[in-house]
DNA sequence: TATATATTTAACTATTAAGTTAATTAAATG
DNA sequence: CATTTAATTAACTTAATAGTTAAATATATA
């Protein structure tokens, strides 16, 4: 389970974590501001952020005692694109779905 | 972890299952064609099967003695679901992608 | 009916994960 | 410099996961 994609997947397995995920989307907040609607301890929420930032899910900076978690972009890009593998199962506009699917396809074996 | 969501992340996060997955992609498959291409036992496939099968990623059928694995196309739509609140995150010009699909579009029907 | 094939279940082991409390580090401030 | 605030680490417990081998079930066939 060391791979990049499977440690994703496994960070945003917990719900915790997918709740700290969502605060996150808007902007950026700290360990304690993160840690407030839950009610476990701060440790758990700091081992939970640990996850997400091992995982290349957020990224964290240091303003003073604080350390501002922050969403990554192309961390949840990355789970986003394994799905594009099966999004044309339900994706009920084929036609261009194919097209464009194809497309990167030819852009990758040309 | 008990939520379908979570089941369902927790499913993919696994290397095995998602090869398993990909594998049908193109199609159905019985539980020992699922197994071959791996070194680990058949129990322990049937374990993975499974798992996927009650996160709702796959659904069974019966032929004979064989139960045939069929990728289930509302399971991953879930999980394609929640990311549809991140993914504006790096499609920040989700239009520009649709005129680009609609291009395709009329460059195959001119 | 006996045997072969396909798959699952049982029982077990080892590893990982999620949570706790208590102690520690790091920076800011009285 | 002592204290407060923010966050992490250590040590531990409990539960879940991934794998094993051996036994069991279900169906097909000789």
């Amino acid at each position: 389970m060391t791979d990049p994609l499977s440690l994703k997947l496994q960070a945003l397995s917990d719900p915790t974590r997918r709740a700290i995920l969502a605060k996150l989307r808007s902007g950026e907040a700290t360990v304690n501001e993160l840690a407030e609607p839950f009610t476990m301890t701060l440790p758990a929420i700091s081992k939970h952020i640990k996850v997400l930032e091992t995982a290349g899910l957020i990224t964290r900076s240091r303003n003073a005692q604080q350390r501002p978690c922050k969403l990554s972009t192309s961390g949840l890009k990355e789970v986003d694109d394994w799905m594009n593998n099966y999004r044309e199962m339900w994706e009920q506009r084929l036609d261009r779905l194919e097209s464009y699917l194809s497309t990167l396809q030819e852009e990758k074996r040309p």
